[in-house]
DNA sequence: ATAGGGTTAG
């Protein structure tokens, strides 16, 4: 009998003053045979008879008969079912050190998914636990560094499945700091959630050290970290990891090459479409077949680049190399069509996907009804509506609200609300940008007291404004010439939590601009600055369309000057604005030989 | 037994 453990008693990290050690001690001596005693305790436990054992409790306290259980070295399988049952009947909260000393007669008895339960339970219930105290009472409980790494791992692995990235992080620090090993799979996890939630600088240290740790890395880890890489831009890291990988004997896979596809497809610069191309080929030549999902992402990429032929070529490469074309593949050509307005063509490639027995989905439709929307076709928008039931689909909410957006452009405000309200009766629950549609439709009528009354009212529906409301609202109130109401917007949703966007800012900007206000203009710049947000083209050109509104042509072209210094590309639209606004007037902007350097149309 | 692709609103 561990005497140190019998006479423990102190205070657990909460500050809860450990009660029932003395009882325990007394309980524990005046019994006539302590063995024999527990011996009938367990036999209780085992048959399950609660209320014979709750008799018990008039001798020793609940809590106590935990500690005994557990100081008798008893059948670890019984003690969990004995912990569990007076969580959950008697609502105890047992101390931490008592729960790992569980724990680790568990992982001792190899009851690894017994422990998994358990764990993943307590995160759920007790993460009120600080990550340091749990640590603190798995190293006093026990020092054996086998079987607080198992516990620690697992610990990690529940966190990460429970979505408690935080929790996740300062665990595995923390099992560096006591140097206990992580395996690969909860590490994975770990690193997956991070990725889901966006957390980039915590993946690359997530990453780091597990190589200074020397933790095993598996293909998987190596996967999730490279799309971490792809998803934050960071591609030529990611390039490098595949090299990494390399050296260290672990080989590429499709998945591996179709990730950093992906990568440059979405967050590729200059040139992005010619290096996805070049991974692929680099796949190849690496002896990796390239599947579905790997030209699926090229065609994708290529449509989304507004560069169909190129996208036709890859689904033709995709057929000579025996790979089937799919839904998604379909679906890819399908809306890069519809965004360009080829709808025919869109059309033709629905039927031909459905001569080949595929299946249109309702992404299919989305996407086909979105183009006739956008073609102000209405009508035959709704005809694919009702396509989606005749095929026996169910529309989603993205369907309606890409339905209702059309009808609010159109000014039809009576049919949109129509469609929020047919939408509640399939059950399919309006959302957020349900919401915004309507509420830009009714601003977009001039009607901003209906918006605003509606935006009020979106708590009631369990729902609330977001970035893209505010921007919306901001916007709407710019145009009516109350951008200082609109700067009123901006503060409360700051108060509420959400970080203004570049389009916050900018809207705003240009509602200054408009009332010819460009102190207040810039001074939103400084502001966006503080905030750490970097001025964009979009940024620039509101500011420039401003100053040469006010024949300020000097001071735009000194800010044309500067986005060139700032590496800015102007855009479409600051060409525009330099040849209507600078050049009509005579002005000769210093940006003019650029002009012609990179967009030839001038 | 944990990794990669397609649809909406500013």
């Amino acid at each position: 009998m561990p005497l140190k453990i019998l006479f423990f008693s102190g205070k657990s990290p909460l500050g809860i003053v450990f009660s029932g050690n003395k009882q325990g001690l007394r309980s524990f001596c005046s019994a006539n045979s302590t063995a024999e005693n527990m011996h009938n305790i367990t036999e209780l436990i085992r048959n399950q008879h609660w209320s014979k054992l709750r008799t018990h409790f008039s001798s020793t306290s609940p809590k106590t008969l935990l500690q005994q259980l557990i100081n008798s070295e008893a059948d670890p399988d019984l003690v969990l079912r004995y912990f569990n049952w007076s969580t959950k009947e008697l609502k105890l909260f047992h101390p931490l050190e008592l729960t790992c000393r569980l724990l680790q007669s568990l992982a001792a008895a190899k009851k690894y998914s017994k422990m998994r339960n358990f764990l993943h339970r307590f995160v759920q219930n007790e993460s009120f636990h600080s990550v340091p105290s749990i640590f603190h009472a798995v190293s006093v409980s026990n020092d054996s560094l086998c079987i607080n790494s198992i516990i620690v791992d697992m610990l990690v692995l529940a966190y990460a499945k429970n979505m408690k990235h935080n929790l996740g992080l300062e665990a595995f620090k923390r099992a560096g700091d006591y140097g206990l090993k992580l395996s690969a799979l909860s590490c994975n996890q770990l690193l997956s959630l991070l990725v889901k939630k966006e957390k980039f600088e915590e993946v690359e240290y997530v990453y780091k050290e597990m190589r200074r740790r020397r933790i095993e890395f598996n293909l998987i880890s190596f996967n999730i970290v490279i799309n971490g890489l792809c998803k934050f831009g960071k591609l030529n890291k990611a390039s490098d990891v595949i090299d990494d990988m390399k050296l260290l004997g672990i080989s590429p896979n499709s998945i591996t090459y179709t990730t950093l596809i992906d990568g440059y497809c979405k967050k590729g610069k200059i040139g992005k479409m010619y290096k996805a191309d070049a991974v692929l080929k680099d796949m190849v030549e690496n002896g990796i077949q390239p599947n579905e999902r790997t030209f699926n992402t090229l065609i994708d990429g290529f449509c989304k680049d507004k560069n169909l032929p190129a996208a036709m070529k890859v689904f033709e490469e995709m057929k000579s190399h025996g790979v089937t074309a799919g839904v998604v593949t379909y679906n890819s050509l399908i809306n890069g069509l519809c965004v360009h307005g080829q709808l025919d063509e869109a059309i033709a490639l629905r039927d031909e996907m459905m001569g080949l027995g595929l299946m249109p989905n309702v992404i299919t439709y989305n996407a086909l009804i979105k183009g006739f929307c956008e073609k102000k076709m209405l009508d035959k928008a709704r005809e694919l509506f009702d396509d989606i039931s005749k095929q026996g689909m169910v529309p989603t909410v993205i369907t309606y609200n890409t339905l209702i957006n059309a009808y609010c452009k159109d000014g039809k405000m009576e049919d949109a609300f129509a469609w929020r309200d047919s939408m509640l009766d399939r059950a399919v629950l309006p959302d957020i940008s349900t919401y915004n549609c309507l509420i830009g439709g009714l601003c977009s009528k001039g009607n901003v007291e209906e918006a605003r009354k509606i935006t009020n009212e979106l708590r009631n529906k369990h729902l609330r404004a977001d970035l893209v409301t505010y921007n919306i609202l901001i916007g709407a109130l710019c145009k009516e010439g109350e951008s200082k109401n609109a700067a009123k917007l901006l503060d409360e949703m700051v108060k509420v939590g959400l970080s203004p966007s570049h389009v916050t800012y900018n809207t705003l900007m240009d509602g200054y601009c408009g009332e010819g206000n460009l102190v207040a203009a810039l001074n939103l710049r400084k502001q966006m600055e503080k905030e750490k947000m970097r001025p964009n083209i979009a940024t620039y050109n509101v500011l420039i369309r401003g100053f040469c509104q006010k024949g300020k042509l000097q001071g735009a072209n000194g800010l044309l000057n500067e986005l060139l210094e700032k590496g800015l590309i102007p855009n479409q639209t600051t060409y525009e604005i330099v040849r209507e606004e600078m050049m009509e007037k005579g002005f000769v902007p210093d940006i003019e030989g650029h002009l012609y350097n990179v967009s030839g149309t001038l």
